[in-house]
DNA sequence: CGCATTTGACCCCG
DNA sequence: CGGGGTCAAATGCG
């Protein structure tokens, strides 16, 4: 297990680095590439020691989603953010990675955040409440114990910083509160098509005091309708420009305001979805479940001073 | 008319 | 006990 710890340690720190050296490294693809790789293969050891450790079936999750379909979703959206870049065999060649058939779009990966309990699911949001009725209560809450949640930053659009920013899901909107310690109130959404699909994806969007031009979105649960306004094959959250807090200097410039990739929240959600995908409702895959957003969100959140965002770096070519 | 938002009250947890 | 999360009636809007 320290085998393990200690790969995954490099990992961060290779990921840290590379995070420091991105604004220098974007115009070196293959310099990125490398650093990238090297990344992948440090975190493969990690996974390859859990693979030892754990039962057989929960590193398939990773290996086949994240080396294969979600690097391809990757190196496809890599693709039309660079122009000119790198093919995707090319890619996969100098990953290493066999690559899946192209031409084939990965439908999975729309739930924004990692997977919400069941005994949250079957809790607190459907029981109602009736003052004229005490004997009626309320389920407990969960509180503290929201297994995933996952918070980004979201720039307000470009123009109006009055606006909320749009991730491409359906949201209504069933409270507000004042919060304490900030001048904005909170709001709280859950996913339009709850009462059709049952759909428990909940977030809270809360505008920052320090900077009122960006809101921090919290998503909580996950969207089981899959129903989203954007494009089939970008995931929605990808339509959401992320930043670094209190780096406002390493923002994309202002001409492409709502069309950057939050790579973390991005690995997040599309593993998560495709997780959801294949899972069965065996509970074998739960620790790698989180292990596998602990370590994008390692890769691309946790490690330095901030979230990472790839926006910096590339600009997406808006409708070709 | 149906759906979304607003808003005050209720309830749980720390 | 207070803050945060949720409910649901009232209201707004297309």
């Amino acid at each position: 297990m320290d085998n393990t710890l200690h790969h995954i340690l490099h990992g961060c720190k290779l990921a840290g680095e590379l995070r420091a050296n991105l604004p220098n490294m974007a115009r070196e693809p293959h310099l990125l590439l490398d650093a990238c790789k090297e990344i992948v293969n440090t975190f493969n050891k990690a996974i390859h020691g859990f693979i030892s450790q754990s039962s057989p079936q929960a590193p398939m999750i990773f290996s086949e989603d994240f080396s294969g379909a979600h690097l391809d979703l990757a190196m496809r959206d890599m693709d039309l953010l660079h122009e000119g870049g790198h093919s995707q065999k090319d890619l996969y060649s100098a990953l290493g990675l066999p690559g899946p058939s192209f031409g084939t779009t990965t439908a999975s990966g729309y739930a924004t955040t990692q997977t919400m309990e069941a005994e949250t699911i079957a809790g607190s949001s459907i029981t109602g409440r009736r003052p004229s009725d005490p004997s009626i209560k309320r389920l407990k809450q969960k509180r503290k114990d929201d297994v995933g949640m996952h918070t980004i930053r979201v720039p307000a659009p470009a123009g109006n910083t009055e606006v909320q920013p749009d991730d491409g899901f359906t949201w209504r909107k069933y409270g507000q509160k004042d919060i304490l310690g900030s001048s904005f109130p909170r709001s709280y959404y859950r996913c339009t098509h709850k009462s059709f699909y049952g759909c428990n994806a909940k977030k809270k969007v809360q505008r920052l005091n320090e900077d009122p031009s960006t809101y921090e979105v919290t998503y909580i649960g996950s969207h089981s309708c899959k129903t989203t306004t954007m494009p089939v094959g970008i995931p929605a959250v990808m339509q959401m420009e992320a930043l670094v807090p209190g780096k406002a200097d390493t923002r994309a410039p202002p001409s492409n305001p709502s069309t950057s990739i939050h790579l973390g929240s991005w690995l997040t959600s599309n593993m998560e979805g495709s997780q959801m995908g294949m899972n069965t409702g065996e509970h074998a895959g739960e620790d790698v479940d989180f292990l596998v957003t602990d370590l994008a969100d390692a890769m691309f959140n946790s490690v330095g001073s901030g979230s990472s965002t790839i926006d910096a770096i590339f600009q997406i070519n808006q409708e070709k």
